[in-house]
DNA sequence: ACAGTGCAATTTTTT
DNA sequence: ATTGCACTGT
């Protein structure tokens, strides 16, 4: 494929006007088809050959979107329409742009350098600013700051204004100024009522005052990557002039997910030639909560008049199951554009989509445990696998099921690396290093390791700085020189200032990353961990090296820290076969021979909050992620319910999700689970539905959901909270129930426990221990894992 | 300055 | 239940 671009392909000049040029060129390529296009179906080819003019490709899931989007910059490429870097793409994840570039390197056989302009939005919003900083009032070497950092400061200017941190909270401004950022809009512009919400108004004064701080620390949330480069082209047309020269065409990634601001940065790029390709489906727009609008794909075509509109429905993942049940959910939403999804895989063996009950999380857990077992036997690939839930705590019963059976699993998008609490002391050394009037990272780190500076000193410090103007480096730096600290402190502050100062003279002779550990070294700061006995802290030593080893790739310190700035992800190795548990968000974009959907059920999903916050908007939004969550399946969607859950330490009881009221009953087993019997665990409220299939077999393929059981479910619901999980600890009143006949057998409150001190014993989740003490039916068990008290009848003698 | 205690909050997440 | 926080007392 790379013989296409075998001679060197010349640029095409601006006065390169002649559009005859580009058609012929254009149906030669038509007539003689290229290799490149082997495989497109025509809906395909069409996005891709349509290149000049707005154009919007409608990609349901599993159409093919990624293929498109790459070929398309391919046939760009092949047809010299312009050169690599005369292309302007942009994804949301630093992953979407990483896969994309791959994906157009092998297309066209190898060197992607020359596209600088592929990129996430903020990653291409900082390169432009940086560029021409001066512009909206900031140095080249701005520092980004990221969400800690803008807490931290929004909290310092709530105290200053004398206001109750506790009755506004800084992470409430955060999400509201956030949410003005989203919405493209300046202090100035916020519409009056809103300003008021915070704080009796408040709320604007702090926005502004943010803003001015940040100018002054020389810094940048992300939100103003975006919002300060509209600034930028708006105040300066000649700036944007030379953008719409330089990007001929435009590709956008997940247009779905857009907030406006993001829609204004492309529309003002976008009026250079118009040659703009968004590729989206607002069927799975999932971003709302965080500014996404699916206002914007909706007005596609008004906002970019004579767009063409495309549409892919052939899908190429799932079985007609999985994608009926998936297109019958989706159509509960109202406002969407509307497509279907075409099955293109034949099976005649495909497996419904099943919905499975379980009595409560746990079961549910060890349910999908022994399928997995099940499909691990029939050599299924375990990374083919993936368990896919509404928020994270539902991950820990999953986890601590599958750590008992020894089955392998790992977890997407936990706890970052860059957000550990070393990792980001040591970069705010190196921000403070290279940006002096980073007072953010300063006040991070002057007091750790602990150098006897305390509230008292950095308020003297603080006071300076403000009554000067000053950054807090500047201001200490005046203060040691005179007699208003105490010795001691003032003695320690000269101390660490010094030690500033000759880092940074070191910083052009020295390489980065032997600089990078002298500072971790001389600033105490290895050994503060060193000598920490916490069971973390060799832990957090690795870290550190692991983060001195990961600058390795980089030319220099400034180039590292806006790296960890922009590109948050761990590249964790999986090389391991191992099943993939993650929530429903962050499975979007990908698939899985077999997904296991739990946690079906009001309140969890479709989640409480989203209902009260958003109403309808919030219910289509949550069934959006249910749409989302079962494409992702190429061979097995699993869903589960669970009749009992335990959410914030109590056991609720719930009702399913109306989601199984709108799954098409011809594409879906209901069944109930292996190590249930009957299901009717939830005594008095009628029972679940989802047990009685089993006994109602003269027809198992009805629509379950419209029997009276299953509406008297519905009108019960939320009755019962905090209810004790009458299974196992009950006592007499739980006698006569349907419960798990295995585990019941074991004791109740009222008899005395079965087991003594010193005993061997099994537990569910923690594995075998030895029994320490007995209070009733309560014993306290040294597992492996640590102490732990638990109800007798959870544990099997051994 | 720091450690210990009490209290509230607790969806989803990228950049 | 767990965790992170703000405040209090030494």
């Amino acid at each position: 494929m790379s013989d296409l671009f075998a001679s060197p392909p010349t640029p095409p000049t601006p006065s390169d006007g002649e559009p005859d040029h580009q058609s012929i060129r254009a149906q030669l390529q038509k007539m003689r088809p290229v290799p490149y296009m082997d495989g497109l179906n025509p809906e395909q080819r069409d996005a891709v050959e349509s290149i000049d003019g707005p154009l919007l490709v409608l990609a349901g899931a599993g159409t093919g979107k990624t293929r498109v989007l790459t070929t398309r910059i391919g046939h760009i490429l092949a047809t010299r329409s312009a050169m690599p870097w005369q292309i302007l793409a942009v994804t949301f994840t630093n992953k979407a742009a990483r896969e994309m570039k791959d994906r157009i390197g092998n297309l066209i056989g190898g060197n992607v350098e020359g596209m600088q302009w592929l990129g996430t939005f903020h990653s291409i919003g900082v390169k432009i600013l940086r560029r021409h900083a001066e512009l909206v009032d900031l140095k080249s070497n701005f520092t980004i700051l990221d969400t800690d950092d803008q807490l931290r400061l929004m909290k310092q200017l709530i105290q200053a204004q004398g206001l109750d941190e506790k009755r506004w909270p800084a992470r409430q401004l955060n999400t509201l100024i956030d949410g003005w950022k989203n919405r493209g809009l300046t202090p100035q512009q916020v519409p009056q009522d809103e300003g008021y919400y915070f704080a009796q108004g408040h709320g604007v004064k702090l926005y502004t005052e943010y803003q001015a701080r940040l100018k002054v620390l020389n810094a940048c949330d992300f939100g103003d990557l975006l919002l300060e480069c509209l600034r930028l082209f708006r105040e300066n047309p000649d700036i944007l002039a030379d953008y719409h020269k330089r990007f001929r065409y435009i590709l956008v990634d997940e247009y779905q997910d857009t907030n406006i601001a993001q829609y204004l940065w492309l529309r003002l790029l976008a009026q250079g030639g118009n040659n703009i390709c968004c590729v989206g489906d607002d069927d799975q727009s999932i971003y709302g909560w965080r500014g996404a609008e699916v206002d914007n794909i909706l007005r596609f075509e008004e906002d970019f008049p004579g767009a063409k509109v495309i549409r892919l429905e052939r899908n190429y993942r799932s079985t007609v199951h999985i994608l009926a049940a998936a297109s019958h959910l989706i159509t509960y939403n109202e406002g969407r554009l509307g497509k279907t999804l075409h099955p293109q895989i034949e099976d005649d063996d495909a497996e419904k989509v099943t919905v499975t009950s379980a009595w409560d999380s746990e079961e549910e857990a060890r349910t999908i445990g022994e399928q997995i077992e099940d499909l691990q036997r029939a050599k299924h690939d375990l990374n083919e696998i993936a368990i896919l839930v509404r928020a994270s705590f539902q991950m820990r019963e999953f986890e601590d099921r599958f750590i008992t059976m020894g089955l392998n699993y790992r977890v997407i998008g936990g706890p970052r690396f860059y957000e550990r609490a070393e990792i980001r002391d040591a970069l705010a050394y190196f921000r403070c290093v290279v940006q002096p009037a980073d007072d953010l990272a300063f006040e991070r780190i002057v007091n750790t390791p602990r150098r006897g500076l305390g509230d008292a000193t950095l308020k003297q410090v603080h006071d300076h700085a403000r009554s000067h103007g000053l950054p807090l480096t500047e201001a200490a730096t005046d203060l040691v020189q005179t007699e208003e600290l105490k010795p001691r402190p003032r003695n320690s502050l000269k101390g660490v200032l010094g030690q500033f100062t000759h880092w940074r003279t070191m910083l052009a002779s020295m390489k980065h990353t032997e600089l990078a550990e002298m500072i971790l070294d001389e600033s105490g700061y290895t050994e503060m961990w060193q000598k920490d006995k916490s069971a973390d802290a060799p832990g957090r030593l690795d870290n550190l090296k692991e983060l001195i080893r990961s600058m390795e790739e980089f030319d220099s310190l400034p180039s590292f820290l806006e790296h960890i700035a922009l590109v948050m992800d761990r590249d964790s190795a999986q090389s391991n076969e191992a099943v993939s548990i993650m929530t429903l968000h962050s499975a979007k974009g990908l698939e899985f021979d077999t997904v296991f959907l739990p946690g079906w059920e009001e309140g969890l999903f479709p989640h409480q909050r989203a209902l009260d916050e958003s109403g309808t908007r919030g219910l289509e939004e949550e069934r959006r992620l249910a749409y989302v969550g079962i494409t992702r399946a190429k061979k097995r969607a699993k869903i589960y319910v669970a009749s009992n859950r335990r959410i914030h330490g109590l056991w609720q009881s719930s009702v399913p999700s109306r989601f199984l009221d709108e799954l098409p009953p011809a594409h879906v087993d209901v069944v109930e689970s292996q190590s249930t019997y009957g299901g009717y665990g939830n005594s008095g409220v009628g029972g679940s539905i989802y047990g009685k299939s089993r006994f109602d077999s003269s027809d198992p393929f009805e629509n379950n959901y419209d029997t009276p059981g299953w509406k008297r479910a519905q009108n019960n619901k939320a009755k019962k909270t905090g209810k004790p999980k009458q299974r196992y600890g009950g006592g007499p009143a739980s006698s006569g129930k349907v419960i798990d006949g295995e585990l019941i057998a074991k004791g109740t409150s009222d008899t005395p426990s079965l087991y003594s001190v010193g005993e061997r014993v099994f537990h569910q989740k923690f594995g075998y221990g030895n029994v320490k003490s007995i209070e009733g039916n309560k014993l306290t068990v040294e597992f492996s894992t640590g102490t732990k008290r638990v109800i007798d009848s959870f544990v099997e003698r051994h």
